[in-house]
DNA sequence: ATAGCATACTAAACCGATTTAGCGCATACT
DNA sequence: AGTATGCGCTAAATCGGTTTAGTATGCTAT
């Protein structure tokens, strides 16, 4: 249970007070505590204290290394300067790609932020919502993951929600993405396309599959039934999609594509070929999707549907805080669409027999 | 400059109070917020408290789903069950593994904590500690990150410090590391040997340096000026890695093992080999080193020395909190070796050659 | 002379909890 | 009768700041 223990330990410290308060320094002054605060938060209330007391209080300040308590200051404001993060996991891929996109906004802006990560346990999801807002989070930002309810601050989801009243999301246009990769696919020929769906959890399997028929469809590509497997599993390594595309070639239905839903699955899918004997991408052609830093450097290299996940994580935060300072009954955008682009590296290539066919 | 805006942009909205406060449930009890309190935090004080009342009092903090505000609990009790976690980048790889291990065990004990990068810059790893003991931290996990000073709250630093009074460094054993990548290298018959050193920023580069040194003397290898590169940059792409190999074949010396100093700059560096048409591992063997995720599911999949980088993670955790809850003056462990180990896979094999020598 | 005003501050409330000392009453004991 | 003990609570201090209302002083204007 992730619940701070209300007597923990046999010690528990007093750790040593904070060196040196608002009060110890009024004190050194020989000021009020309310004087030396409102010069050092440059409060226009202090414009009624003489420029030489300001210097006094200032250099006293720097001299005796004061910094304010933020809990103290928060607790009276009641602003905390703080949100929360919440992920499936601290993997590498996703997730450190949108967070650290994330943290470079939020700590230019002042704000620090918690992580969490509930690796799909739902009873963590329901819980670190509410766990973050009793330690004062201004807003929250899900990656991945869809809360219920209990949320009462504002709330930017990087793909995962639907339409719940409160949250900004914003999602990748899986339209365009689908369309891309399977034009790819099709203009180098290929008509026999295998495809792995994403874990029945994620919330980008659904739309995304949704886009890969409509896709097909309006490409004129069938899609067999025999050739479309789903990860299954909690993990985020490869060995997801090295399993199902051994069933994909277990089969024994013929395929010259194969797109897969992210890169690592997609990485797992060239080992499964390979060891079966077929290359990539003289035989196979795989596209993966989002462009994780490590695809660039697979042998082949991924060809792969960029997501712009570290902008992700920069429009959440920009988002995000936006909607913190925002008056409280301000519109918000319910939904921010990001664009996908093509990423054409080694693993894609003409389809077997195609240039001769055409 | 990341320092909270005294006044930030133009609605600066007051947050909704916190819809129920233990004043607010105890005047819905007519009771004082004093029984409450302790009846909720189960206090030993309560003990004199009717079991009734204190079911009462229960049930109605169920109903109106009271939950204490931790800013004015920690503030309060001088205990904010928050620390704070320093890496150089929220990157793939290494950060990750190691934050995932610090995330498992902090949660699972109540406390959260801030993440905060610093991408190498000096004054963001100066002010990045006194902003987290701004905010209360009971104490602060460095990961490859050396502080100068001005760290008042207990200290472990995952590979990292050197000697400072008041840190637990966690440090792999490096020489053994060294001699398992150098043994495995020379029983594959490699007497000609490539070396690419970290940054110079990187706190390990310089330990493990000397390792290798030793390790080799100890073999008997000789290693030659010529075929030691240096990674530079701060990027963590294998782009370093490739640079540098590039290098090392341009000096025309002949060599058949190379020893990366990580995974990323072997992934490059297999790249750049393989450009200039050289096999791995048929022509040469590359060893990289920490077997981060995607190292298994590289082609050829990476020979590695490992770091146990998530269990660093969760000793370090283990052991802040540790040092957190010890009486003030309790001694604390300085230094915690953790074991390598040499994880063999694809990217190395017998030198060319060797088994006829033999 | 005194109202009016600016200057240079301070007192005290407040944020939302925790925690110590102690009060009033009933019962038990000496 | 007087004192001790236990019970069932409460008042009030406290953490370390921020912020509003106000006070004392001196000066100017009428």
């Amino acid at each position: 249970m992730p619940r701070p223990k209300s007597g923990p330990a046999s010690h528990v410290r007093k750790p040593a007070r904070q060196s040196v308060s608002l009060r110890s320094l009024a004190e050194h002054l020989g000021l009020s505590q309310a004087a030396v605060s409102l010069v050092i938060n440059r409060s226009p209330a202090a414009k009624s204290i003489p420029q030489r007391t300001q210097d006094l209080i200032r250099q006293a300040a720097r001299e005796l290394n004061y910094r304010p308590n933020q809990l103290a200051r928060s607790l009276r404001q009641q602003r905390s300067y703080t949100i929360g993060v919440v992920v499936p996991e601290i993997s590498e891929g996703y997730a450190a790609l949108v967070m650290s996109g994330i943290e470079d906004h939020l700590l230019e802006e002042g704000y620090f932020y918690f992580v969490v990560s509930h690796r799909h346990r739902s009873e963590l999801i329901e819980e670190y919502p509410l766990l973050l807002q009793q330690r004062a989070v201004e807003g929250l930002i899900a990656v991945d993951t869809a809360f219920t309810e209990g949320v009462q601050v504002p709330l930017v989801a990087v793909s995962g929600h639907r339409d719940v009243p409160g949250v900004t999301n914003i999602v990748l246009n899986h339209s365009r993405a689908a369309a891309l990769a399977l034009e790819h696919l099709t203009k180098l020929g290929h008509r026999e396309m295998a495809f792995i769906k994403g874990q029945e959890f994620s919330s980008d399997t659904a739309v995304r599959w949704d886009s890969v028929r409509e896709a097909a469809e309006a490409l004129g590509i069938q899609i067999k039934e025999c050739l479309v497997v789903q990860l299954e599993g909690e993990s985020s390594s490869p060995e997801l999609g090295y399993q199902v595309t051994k069933k994909l070639l277990a089969s024994g239905e013929p395929f010259t594509g194969l797109f897969a839903f992210n890169d690592i699955s997609a990485i797992g899918a060239v080992q499964a070929l390979r060891e079966a004997g077929r290359r990539v991408p003289e035989d196979v052609s795989v596209v993966g999707f989002d462009d994780i830093q490590s695809a660039a450097f697979q042998n082949p290299a991924l060809t792969t549907v960029r997501q712009p996940l570290r902008e992700m994580g920069v429009i959440a935060a920009e988002t995000l805080l936006q909607r913190i300072t925002a008056p409280p009954n301000a519109p918000y955008p319910k939904e921010i669409i990001v664009e996908p682009s093509l990423v054409v590296r080694a693993s894609t290539t003409t389809a077997p027999g195609s240039s001769r066919d055409a």
